[in-house]
Formats: C-alpha cells, structure tokens, sequence
DNA sequence: TGTCTTGGCACCTAAGTGAAAACT
DNA sequence: CAAGTTTTCACTTAGGTGCCAAGA
C-alpha cells in the first residue's frame, strides 16, 4: 500500500542506503545548548528537531546545491494550529468577511508540518475551493440553501511566500498564511482569493516538493483539508455568535469588546435596552427583531451574567492586550484556548441557543472529538438543518459528531493518500477510495462534453507558459542555510516586520489542483491533519491513472488564471480510460481591468488575450 | 580598455547574436496601457522601461530556466535615490543613530538600476564599512578626531530579501534597503547590522549576477558607493542640524515638527523660556545651557520666525500627511524636494550656523554639484575641522566643493570600473587605478604579517561552506514571470504589507567584498552612480590577477561571520605576485550569546566554534 | 420590502520616530 | 562629574477589526 508514485520511482537516482546508513559525524559541532526552559513543549520540539538535523550524516561535498529530483525522504504530516478555535467557530459555522479592499481569514490559517525531508525544497501553497453548488442564505438564525451557486470565480492559487524552502524551515515553525486576503472583487489585481458571497468555501493546503516555481505544474501535490476550516464568505457578518466569537479572539477587534471598563458600548445600541435608557436611540426602526429575538437582541445577553463580573476578568483571560502578537505567536495560541471558557459563552449560552453545544461544552463535556469529519452524507450544512431550538443530544451536532464509522486509522489513511485520487467523477477510472462527491468540481456539466482530441494541436511552450502560467507570483525563495533564520523569521517577526515584509506578500494567481475527496480519518488524532492524499498536477506532460489535472488547473493554464466575467468555454472530456482532452475555445474578451494610475506598471492585462487552444493531456 | 574579465571569457558558450540579432516578436501582446498621467516622469520611466522589456525578443524555447552562466548582457548603471536629500545630510554630517533594537538608516538608501539583462538573474546587497580608524566626537558643534576606532565589529552583508530577481524586475523600480538596520548590539541575533558609536561609516552597494545564493562567494561583485551616504553612527544626535533635517524629512517623525498649531512643544523644554510662561517647568535644572546657546537653546529660533507663519503652512509644504508611504513611495520624494526650502531652513540659518551652507543655499546658490567627490585627501572630516562660525566661501565645505579635478568621464569611468581593481595595497599587484587609501581596509597591521602557505592545508569543503558560511539568511527568490507582480511589489505595497513583506526582512551575515577605491568621477551627472567599479570575491578556487578576495571577505569565510569580541588572528598575504595565502588560526572562544527563551530555537551559536584552518588562495 | 453590499468610522495592533530622563 | 548609552514616552504611519448608516 504505501505506494510512492512519484517518489519511489525517483529514487532509483541514489540509493536509500547511501542516504541513511552512514554514521559519518556531521561537521557540525553540536554546541552546549542555550538555556532551555522545560517547560514549552513546542519550544522542545523545535530543538529536538533542530538537533536531528544536525546530526543527520553531512552531504557530499558538491558543488551544486541539492539536485531536487534526488530522492528525499519524506512523509509529511499537516497539523493545523488553532484547531480548537477554528472547531469553535466550526460549530457555529463559520463565516468569513470578504471586502474589496481584501480580508484576512481569522481564525488564521496555520499549520504545522512534520516528516518533510529536511534538505529537500519544498513549496508551500493554499486555496479555498467551494464545497458544493449552493448559494446560501442565514435566514431565522440559520444557514439554508438559496439557491444555485453563482458563477465561479477564478480560483487562485497563493503560494507561501517563504516558498521554496527547505523542508527544515518549514517545520521549523508553524506556516503561517495570514498574508492571504478574501476578496469579493472580481477585478482584484493584488493577487487576493477571489470569493462569491453566501457560498461555502474549503481552504485547502499543499505540500509540493519543488525548489523552483516553475516546476510546479509538474509535481505532486499533497494535499490537505481541514474541514473544521470550511467556511462562508459573507459581506457582513450573520451570525450574531460569530461575531462575537471573533470580537472575543481577535486582536484587531479588541476595541468591540466589552470590557466592562465602558470602554465601548458594543454593537448594535440595544444593548442599552435591557439595561440603562433603551429608547434614548430609536435604532430600533431601522431594524426590526422580528420574531427571533435572538438574533438583534442578544446584547440582553451580553449585559447580562458579564457585566457583574469582575471588570478586569475578562481582560486577564483573553489576552493581556500590551505583549500579544495578533497573528501567528504561541500567545495568541494561549490566549484562544481560554477565550471561549468564560464570559463570552455565557453570553453564547443565553443568545440565540440554536446551538447547544455550547451549552454542553460549558457543562463540562469536551467536544474534542467532534472535529468535522467528513463523511458520504457531505455536504452538510452546518447541522442547522433541523428546526429551531431543537436541542441536539448531548450538545453533538448532526452531521458533526457522527465521525465516519471508518475502521481506517491514519495510517491507513496515509496509506490511500499516497495511492492518488481522481478530482472528478468524470475522470474515475479506478479510484481505489471513497469519492465524496461535495468535493468534487462545481460545475460538472462543462466534464459532460465529449471532445476527444488525439493530439495536442496547440501545446503551449514551456517558455509561453513561463511567461504567463504562473504570473502574479513574487516567491522569496528559501535561505540556503538553514540554522539561524527560524528565529529571525518567527520569534524575530516583531523587529523585522516583513510580516509586512516581507518579505513577502506577494500572493499569486496560479492553477490549482482541483478538488479531490476527502478521507474520513480517526477523530482520536486531533493533532495530525485529518485529510491527506495526493493530489497530481502534471499538464502538458503525461499522468499515470492516479494523477490527472484538475479542471481547474487546466482552464487555469489555458485562460492565465485571469479572471473571467463568465465561465469560459474550456471543455475537459475523456477518451477512454487513460486519456484526458482538454479543448479551451472562448472568445477574445475585453479587459476587464484598467489600470488606475496606482497601479500603473502592471500589465496583467497582456496577458489577457483571446485564445483558441486544444491541449492533449495523455495520461500513461 | 573595456575589458570583462568575467563576461568575457564566459561569452563563448552562446554566440553574442544569437541573443540580439533576432527581430522575433514577444509572445506577449504590448497591451494597450491603462492611463498614464504624463506628469509623473518616473513611472513613464517605469513604463517605457517594461516595454522595452517586452519588445525585447523572446528566448528560445527552452525547458529549463535560463542558466546562470550563459553570456548575459549588462552593463549595470547605479542611481542614488534622495540623492539631493542625502547631500543636504551629507553637507552637516549625517548621522545615524543606532540602537540595540536596531533602527532604519534615514534617509532611506535606496537605489535605480538600469543596464542589467533582463533575463539574468542578480543578488542585490548592501554592507555598511568603515571609513577610516578614527573615533570621532562631536565638540564645539563639530566633529573631530576622538583618537583610534574601536575594534571593528564583525561585518554583516545584508542581501535584499527579492534577491535573487530578475534583471528586469529590479529594474522595475527602485531597489530600497529599509529592512537593513543598524544597531550596536554585538550580540545581535537579527542579522541588522552592527556599528560602533561614533564611529563613521560608508554604505555600499553591490551587484553580483547570480540566480543563488550558494553561488555568491564565487560570483564577481559589483560594488557602488555614493559617497553622500557616508555616516557617522551615533546612539543619539549630536548635531542639531541633522536632528532637525531627520524630523523635517522623517514622516515618522512628523511629531516633532512644530507646525504651529500647538501641537508639540518641540525638543527641549527651554523653548518657553522665549515665549510665554517659561518658569512654570522647573526643567533647566536637568540642562545646564552651557557656553553654546545655540546648541541647547534652539527653541529661541524654532519660535522665532515661523510661529508667526500660518499654522498650516508647513503641512502644506512638508507633507500632506495622510496619503504619504514614509519609506519608499514617490510621494517621500516628492516630499523630501519641498522640505529644505522653507522654514525649516531659516531656523537651521539661525541656529548653529557654523554650517554656512545653508544660508548659501537659501540665498539661492545651488549646491547641486556639491556631491560628495572622493579623492586622495580622502577621508575628510565633514569640512568641520577649522575654526567655528568660519564662514566658507560662498557657503561650500572645505572638502566638498571642490570636486576631484579629473579628467575623467562617466564612460571612463564606467571602463576603469571593468578593469577591475584590488583591494588592499599589499594585494595590489598591477592596479591601474587610483587607489584611495581611506577606502582600504582598516587594520592594515594584520596584512603585514608574511604566513606563506604555498598549499591548501585545511580546505573547507563546499557543503561546510554551505551549512555555515551563509547563514542568518532567508532569501525570497525571485518570480519567475515578469509582468504582474511589479505592482504588486510596489504600487501594491499599501495593501499588501510586505513592506512587512514581506517578506521579508530577513537580513543576512555574509563575507562582504571588502573595500575597493573610489573612482573619482564627473559631478555633472547628478543622476548615474559616481563610483563605480567590480570588486571580485571568489574564494576558494581561482582569482585572476584582477579578482583577489577581501580581507573580510576571507575573515568571514574562515569566522563564519560571527561577532568576535576581539579581532581574529587571521592573517592574510602574499607569496610572489599571484598567490595570496589567507591563515586563521584564532583560539577556541566562549559563546558570546546565549539564548533566552525568547530566542529559543536559534543556533546561531551552534556555528561559533573553535577553528584553525588555514586557506590558500591562488590567482591565475 | 428585504436582503445584501459599500464606505466611513472608531478602535485596535505593530512599528518607526526623536525627546527626555535615567543610567553607566 | 562628563560623556555617552539606554529606556521610556508621546507621536507618527500603516493597517487589521467590526459597526453602522446608506446604498443597491
């Protein structure tokens, strides 16, 4: 099972002895460590990482850096940080602002990577794909489907700007993708993810071992799904909880919170009608709360059991504001995992009570477990489907709890990843795994189309595609020497601030893998991804049974990843069992951005252009 | 004359009009461009620069990137960005201060390049050297000798995070240095860079065409100095003047301004002591005047003639404020050209006045060709070494005015600049060109020591080099596309905070090429790099005659680039007129940090060992 | 009308400034 | 003490938050 389809057939180049057996002392002296306190796990971990590393056996001397296509060992295991926070929000379904000028995601996107080969290179990427074909509509406190999905925009791809890196780097730390930003604007010209409001998103992670960008369209994508990161775009918030949840655990949003010093009196003004002079403001015209009291008066309940608590308690918890770094440091961490005991839950408990979980949760009953599986009944639609108040046993959500009574463990689970997916029911030949059909493409009335193209009649260049497959992009590659930069990028963040920096934030346009299935996995293991399988995208070039593009990927080569007013006419079809024909025929469109004098030096706009293009994807 | 000792040699693997003959069109569409406004030079620069860019031909289809090797066209040209700026520093004697947190150089250094390939790729660096072995104070408002330099602190290449790009990209638009700091903690674990207080300095600039990092040490150098940049590190002003340019020019420090409006007391509380009520603050028990009232009593002359100007005259003039990027938009520029002109001026005209030049020049004397000409009474002290309020001449610096009077034009110079040169007279063999003493090294005792080593005894291998000789660095590579992402870069850097940006911020310990001679050159061309030449830095291997490493530069090879609290017993010489024997033999060293908690997971220290090692280097 | 979107706003974090007091 | 250094502070830029009124 464990089979390699990429790797094992790569390393025929240098045998795996010759890698692993020597015991030849590295150079490298391991030096009298600094002062380490005991007590910071991660911190340990790190160290002890870093100390395998020094004493793996030295490289050759070469002359050449590391020949990427050598054979590394690698295993890679995806944690994702926050997942506590990110399964809070999960239960209440999580909603994510978008705006023109570009929002981050919060929780933030972070993950934690392991069993990467240390020397190797590897590009780090994330996109959020669609999980179904629904628009949806929150509507009486709950989320219902409201139709069909509007037209998909572009998808991007963001690569992490540390990409490439060497496999030390990135598990030196936690990856970070705050510098990725939502965007509604189809028009954006940042580079930012591309969002349709009122739709269900997935972000999705990708290991790629690559030391160039340019090979990206010919390597292996692993990718991983945390479904607790499944969230809704919306334009303002509507969940009234969600809010809250994100007032009470994001940094930035500190000045909404009530403090009890009256600092600030909190959203929406009736909070004041329960308490002190309600009708001093009629803003009650302007909305009315209808029947679900819950939902545009829940500030009764916000001053209610909190405001007689101690004022200062609730600063103590959540964050000791001065020293806290809002984005990606072990403190916000800390302070996320207190954040939803106290105050606030109350406040949760007594508002909208759809959700009882969180009143099981306060009762004491850990929901560890119940962390988003997915299983054959996905897509599922947060659970709220059921009438209202209903209480759910035992504070478990329906579609939530009820992890997939699969008897695969990770392992096993590790096992089908390597073995390769099919994105698409239309491309199944022999997947070998369970297929869950939410995750798979949007639009599979464009696969129905049969054109079956035996030969590539217009294969673009490599140098075509270098000009224009992969624009957008900006990549700081890694440092080529591994030692001392984990803390000039991490611990060192607050000094250097290429968190504006650097360096970079430079996101980018490129094709994804599109979607492949999610594998239910144990929900024993909170701290291991979940959801891990290969995804191959290897266009132009050839694709064993297990590795075929995307449709996605390929319309994204064929139309530059620029964003199309409407979907264009790029049909994927396939011609037996192995191979996949492609034909991208549209229309020259016209541009659909104009350069302000901002941005005046960016020619995106070349590259915009009309196009007829038959590309032969030829599977082996 | 034009002589390419390392392009040269190197053309005959792909024939010059292979590259340049060819009329084939781009594959890229010229697009109609967005709007331009025409008022704006420097981006019709930036436009017309991208077009060129695209009319280029495009390269021969190839399945790899372009090889790092092959025969590229360049000819680099430099441009000091607030070159008028930096003069107007440079005229007072620009001081920088430096703290332990580290802190940004102001004005900002920032470079245009023009002439480099398009297609090739380049590392830009900057490093920061000594100028002479004085120490200096500033005493009766002006800077004297203050008796020997301190032990010089281990020198730190920064390497700027884009690095390595694209010709074309770094032409794109200006190349900024702000994540470069300055400190004067020895221990620092950031990579800024360290100086000694009181100290002066010379920043450099550096080109080397390389697409890696690995590859910089056997890469030739191209280094540029502007000599307005020079500075003295200070850990707090000592010139009045420069305090009060930096607060005119520093949008950070607009605080200090005092518009009129009330806003801010200004600097040194004795200001009242003028105007109102001067006795309410019991405050000139701290200060004691002194002897020089001009240098603690300025507010005399802060009050004196603007707060009799409209209030909201110097906002006007200075800086709107709200739209202005304080580091690297035009809008600065813009800005920096206006804020010499008015107000500000007269209170420097009225303060310590020993600087007459600044009445000259509001007399309407342009100083323009006033910059900052090295030659052989080089170094000079500023001009401030003669009597106190000794009026200059027609309000030029002894020192300053007085270019160099050579013959020599910029292509002259350009042609001596590829010619090569050495670096320190004992390594000079046949140098054909003037070498300005101040600019070579600074302890040239240790070159006297004759250590004849005719072979390698201890050669460190590559992969040594690999895992030690670069460290602290975290470099982003280039894009491999070139249109989009300028703006993003950019334009774009308001949304995207790289600046934070990313990206990064993570600077560098490096060999740098150490320190070559000044090429006097014409100061009518205000706008082209005056000095100009190539320093080359190839250890290990081979030197040609005109291509001997540094001192530092195999100090640092043999010292890993790590703080030394007392000079290295490195020794460096010379057997005949081409070998160069480098020996380090220094004695085992106690860590001279230690990790707190903070830094946890940073093993620089790992890399701080003792050595004995001893280097031959040959030249051809 | 009702739902969703937009832009301005107050409030926050993060970091770059010189002043001034405290420290060495 | 004197000269130089460090720390703290108020002020700045830049940008990340949700709120809210107005708009679509």
């Amino acid at each position: 099972m464990a089979y390699h389809p990429f790797q094992v057939h790569k390393s025929d180049k240098f045998s795996l002895p010759a890698f692993n057996s020597s015991a030849q002392p590295s150079l490298l002296h391991v030096p009298i460590l600094p002062e380490v306190s005991a007590e910071q796990s991660a911190c340990d971990a790190r160290l002890r990482a870093a100390l395998e590393l020094r004493n793996r056996p030295a490289n050759p001397p070469r002359l050449k850096s590391l020949q990427p296509e050598e054979w590394v060992d690698d295993e890679p295991k995806v944690t994702l940080e926050f997942k506590d926070l990110w399964s809070e929000f999960h239960k209440m379904g999580t909603e994510m602002v978008i705006t023109k000028t570009g929002r981050r995601m919060f929780p933030p996107f972070k993950v934690r990577v392991t069993g990467l080969d240390e020397r190797a290179k590897y590009i780090l990427l994330m996109d959020i794909v669609t999980v179904d074909d629904c628009r949806y509509k929150f509507h009486n406190s709950r989320w219902t489907v409201a139709g069909k999905a509007d037209p998909e925009m572009p998808k991007r791809m963001y690569i992490h700007p540390d990409s490439p890196s060497k496999g030390e780097e990135w598990m030196s730390k936690p990856v970070a993708f705050h510098k990725l930003k939502l965007t509604n604007n189809i028009s954006d010209k940042h580079g930012f993810t591309i969002l349709n409001s009122m739709h269900k998103y997935q972000p999705r992670f990708h290991i790629v071992r690559a030391n160039d960008i340019m090979k990206l369209p010919y390597s292996t994508f692993r990718t991983y799904v945390f479904q607790e990161t499944e969230f809704i775009a919306v334009t303002a918030y509507q969940n009234e909880k969600i809010t809250q949840l994100k007032i009470d655990n994001n940094p930035f949003a500190k000045g909404f919170r009530d403090t009890g010093n009256g600092r600030r009196e909190k959203r929406s003004k009736q909070d004041l009608s329960e308490g002190d002079q309600d009708c001093c403001d009629s803003d009650d015209s302007s909305e009315q709360p209808g029947t679900n009291e819950s939902f545009y008066s829940p500030l009764e309940l916000v001053s209610s059991p909190l405001m007689s608590t101690p004022t200062c308690h609730d600063d103590n918890i959540i964050g000791s504001d001065s020293d806290a770094d809002p984005q990606d440091d072990d403190a916000f961490e800390a302070r996320t995992a207190h954040s939803l005991t106290l105050r606030k839950k109350e406040r949760l408990q007594n508002s909208s009570d759809f959700f009882e979980s969180n009143n099981s949760n306060q009762n004491g009953i850990e929901e560890k477990t119940v962390h988003c599986m997915l299983d054959d009944r996905y897509p599922m639609d947060f659970g709220y489907s059921a009438n209202q108040r209903s209480k759910i046993k035992d504070g478990i959500l329906p579609g939530m709890l009820r992890s997939q009574p699969s008897t695969l463990s990770d392992d096993c689970c590790q096992t089908f990843d390597i073995s390769g997916v099919y994105h698409h029911p239309s491309c199944r030949v022999e997947a070998p795994v369970l297929v869950q059909p939410a995750l798979l493409p949007m639009k599979p009335s464009l696969f129905s189309t049969v054109d079956v193209e035996p030969r590539i009649s217009s294969l673009p260049r490599i140098s075509d595609f270098e000009n224009r497959g992969f624009s957008h992009c900006r990549i700081p590659s890694s440092a080529p020497f591994h030692l001392p930069q984990h803390n000039l990028a991490s611990q060192g963040a607050s000094l250097s601030p290429l968190g504006g920096m650097v360096p970079y934030p430079y996101p980018y346009t490129a094709p994804p893998a599109e979607i492949a299935p999610a594998f239910p996995s144990r929900s024993t293991t909170p701290s291991h991804s979940r959801i891990h399988r290969h995804v191959v995208a290897q266009p132009w070039l050839r694709f064993s049974p297990y590795q075929i593009p995307s449709f996605s990927f390929c319309q994204n080569l064929l139309t530059n990843q620029l964003p199309a007013r409407s979907p264009s006419q790029l049909e994927l079809s396939k011609s037996g069992s192995r191979d996949l024909s492609v034909t991208c025929s549209y229309e020259p469109r016209t541009l659909l951005r104009t350069c302000p004098p901002k941005t005046r030096g960016s020619f995106d706009d070349v590259l915009y252009r009309s196009k007829v293009m038959k590309l032969h994807l030829k599977s082996t």
